[in-house]
DNA sequence: TTGAAAGCGCTAACAC
DNA sequence: GTGTTAGCGCTTTCAA
């Protein structure tokens, strides 16, 4: 790898006159720069970050912590996170923390002694005493997808979300109302749901409610084990949910598909909506609760730049929407 | 942030001291390292990065370039890669090169610049004087998806692949045969295709041969505007194809939407086959070449350990497996 | 407009 | 066992 002093013996000058060329000093005379760049070219070199970083400036690192990249949904995030450091200069330091919170711990500490410039952050939890120490450590960081107490975020009012939902099956004339949530996770969007279905006389049963336990995590292939039961519980039932909210696409592809192979209907029997709006639900035609993902990109990396600015807690809550497919309404899928 | 010099100075030792205490060095007393670590405490000291890296230690640094982020195929090399990573302790630096060959210049050099230990790369182009640069840096790299002249490479027989999807053609008595690929990239599979079926003697006709060109590449949601108009054109032809291969999963499964729009039969009138076997394959039931994914992201890890080891150029393809579903075979799948 | 030289925080000979 | 010292590659005064 070539040095700084390799160009600078090639082009017969100093280090301090190349370093200024890096650096775009203007008392760089034009003949001595040209000199200088084609050293440069000649030699393929690039400047040593850690030497950069050594002299007290930045490390161009942003370190990135999603739950894992078997979702798209995090893997949508990550491409628009990615691109935005593209855009801005900075390289992603990508980790997952499959939901653990130990992973979590570990992650976010190796990511500050590797001296990265910011967090971006999807945590497993949405306060821990890992925020804390973060916060001491002095780490821009923005928390994505949740609120949170410590740190500026950018999330989406799933709430609201939920509800939106909710009317949605009611404008189609469901009655009764069932879901699946991720235990620990969704319980304040599934709250939503069924209180907006309350104020409408619609009581969604204690039975009809189901939760995914906080230790099954998706497997390398996406897959949830208590799905299976779920969806024998929903078919094997008497009085039989007509509507169905389930917490994300990749669970409700999966669960449709299930409904299906059993013989159920899917929109006639139940309706389906879901949450995320990725590719999958595109795909799978399935109703979805879209993000505005590139914005939500756009914003974290606004977020960690305000971090130090400012010293109240900025909490940015995006709309969401509903986009209508044929899981909840319009062509029924029938396989002959 | 305190520095080793600060803890040196509160436990009273020499900073090469502080050094050995971090490091594990053994000759150092019992008594001292206690000190030196009460003071490290005490000052919340965190060893600088970029100065380790400064001296040639390892950064724990492994940079990994993809063409996208938006092809869940990459997002599963790369969930792969990072578990890997993550298993033997280091940190994974992504870049997305989008398909432009100025992009993947500019990305690696960057990396290499960040200090990375080695490189896991899917160029955008089989070859190019990239190449020679880099192997002359000396990091170590793994290609992978394509084989290299320079690097060892981990990749896929995807020629077989296209054979095998060739040969379930014939199998399900298909004769009038056409496919869908990606100039620049997937010559060599549609290649191994078409000699394939004309072996069995189904002659690929050139006009049911549509390519989408270099320029096209997937858009912010992965949509490839091209294939709009091809399958215009397939549907439009007097003499219409039976069997359809398609380059990947995500153009796939827009593929055989849009057929089916059209009123086309999917795999009645129009069977259909692609390469990947991603979730969208999978929830979208598609036939589909799987590949190993899991193991290629360990294979990659191995490769760039060897690199330094032997002077021969390692090019590992595995076999790939044919998942037979309903896009090929089986259920018809009616609108109602 | 340019060069010499002093560090940035850490490691690793080499002394003692 | 421990300290001294010379760098790693770069930036940045300070002089010239």
């Amino acid at each position: 790898m070539a040095s700084i002093k390799d160009v600078a013996t090639k082009a017969g000058v100093s280090t301090a006159t190349v370093s200024r060329v890096i650096n775009n000093h203007p008392s760089v005379s034009v003949e001595t720069r040209r000199e200088v760049h084609s050293a440069m070219d000649f030699l393929c070199y690039v400047p040593n970050r850690s030497a950069v970083q050594l002299n007290g400036k930045c490390s161009g690192l942003i370190g990135v912590v999603v739950p894992n990249l078997i979702n798209p949904h995090f893997c949508e995030l990550l491409a628009s996170l990615e691109e935005e450091a593209r855009y801005v200069g900075k390289s992603v330091l990508v980790k997952t923390h499959q939901n653990q919170p130990f992973q979590d711990k570990q992650l976010v500490r190796t990511l500050v002694g590797m001296g990265i410039e910011a967090l971006i952050w999807v945590p497993t939890e949405a306060e821990s005493s890992l925020s804390e120490w973060l916060l001491s450590t002095g780490v821009n960081t923005a928390v994505v997808t949740q609120t949170s107490r410590f740190f500026n975020s950018v999330s989406n009012n799933q709430e609201r979300g939920a509800e939106t939902i909710a009317e949605h099956f009611i404008d189609i004339g469901r009655t009764r109302f069932g879901f699946i949530g991720q235990d620990g996770v969704d319980n304040r969007k599934i709250s939503a749901f069924c209180k907006k279905a309350l104020s409408h006389g619609h009581r969604v049963e204690k039975h009809h409610g189901y939760w995914i336990p906080k230790g099954d995590g998706e497997n390398s292939r996406g897959h949830i084990h208590s799905l299976d039961s779920i969806v024998d519980k929903i078919t094997s039932r008497e009085d039989k949910i007509n509507c169905l909210l389930i917490y994300n696409d990749v669970a409700a592809s999966y669960v449709i598909e299930k409904l299906r192979r059993k013989g159920g209907n899917v929109p006639g029997d139940i309706a389906v909506a879901s949450f995320d709006n990725t590719i999958i639900a595109q795909v799978m035609n399935i109703t979805s609760i879209a993000q505005p993902i590139n914005e939500m990109g756009k914003l974290a990396f606004e977020l960690i730049n305000k971090t130090e600015k400012y010293d109240h807690i900025d909490s940015i809550a995006l709309t969401t929407k509903l986009i209508v497919r044929e899981s909840s309404l319009g062509m029924t899928v029938t396989k002959i």
